[in-house]
DNA sequence: GGACAAAGGTCAAAGAAAGTCAAAGTCAAA
DNA sequence: TTTGACTTTGACTTTCTTTGACCTTTGTCC
């Protein structure tokens, strides 16, 4: 296997865990054994927009390189995501739609922030434990479809 | 993490309380084990008027440095809104409250239209009259704090 | 008012990363 | 065997950070 993909590879797995990874391009060459360019080719040809990914970086004392996947099809996702709500769901299954959407590049952090806002209990704890549920999915939905509107 | 971006976490912080800090440069540098012109490096790079604060200073004896983030009454604003906020709220009213305040600069257009949809009629069908404005007030109460801890 | 001390300000040099680019190497397909 | 795409390398560039010497402003005390 060559050298590049090795090192695609490596950058592939310490993606997985989130969708982002930071490294320090030295640092990284020389565990590896090449030279710190080396790391920049990989990027150019393995990481770049059209293959879904998003490479920000900084020169200088303290610097780095990031990398983050971008969701696949980010309208695709958001449709799946409503059309699998039922009439009701609760807490933790509507914070794990969240924060996964979230992940996936569908929703930024501060889209993310206020749907959890709305949809946590602390927003709903006047109902009864039975409406929360329904009306929590409704909320979901309204809110997921004006991001889709948006970005469709 | 560089030592320009601890010093800048550092002020960030100091800054969180109520949009303004004073510093004594040299304390500072002092307590931080770095050179004075370290802070005015920061300060320069991290703090300009473009990325939202203002910075005056004096020199002499009981000089000082101090820093102001700009629009910082927009939390003002937002917790405003919130203590003015009852225990309901109806559609329009709300609606009013989220306009405006977007109008104001306080909220994006993105999160304006979440907030609206969030808050909307739609969202809240499934419930009873006699609850939605509750639970409306409650909802954009929520979201509302979640903007102030960003911003704020 | 002048001298001195106590701040903060400026700037340029050195250091630390990352970026660019072109030359040289590899390898498989025509 | 030639060609062309893909890799590897390293010299050189650009950007950001750190440091220190020197400057200016302000306050205080004769």
């Amino acid at each position: 296997m060559s050298l590049s993909n090795q090192i695609a590879r490596m950058l592939l797995e310490m993606l997985d865990t989130d969708g982002t990874t930071e490294i320090q391009r030295n640092e990284l060459a020389q565990s590896l054994g090449c030279v710190p360019s080396q790391i920049n080719y990989v990027i150019a040809s393995r990481f770049t927009p059209e293959q879904g990914y998003i490479v920000e970086s900084r020169r200088g004392g303290g610097g780095y390189i990031k990398i983050t996947r971008i969701g696949s099809d980010v309208p695709t996702m958001l449709m799946h995501t409503v059309n699998s709500l039922g009439a009701a769901v609760d807490a933790a299954t509507c914070r794990a739609h969240i924060v996964n959407l979230n992940h996936a590049g569908a929703l930024t952090v501060q889209e993310a922030k206020l749907m959890l806002a709305a949809t946590g209990d602390t927003a709903l704890r006047s109902l009864p434990q039975s409406l929360r549920d329904p009306v929590r999915a409704a909320l979901l939905k309204q809110m997921l479809l004006t991001i889709e509107t948006k970005k469709g």
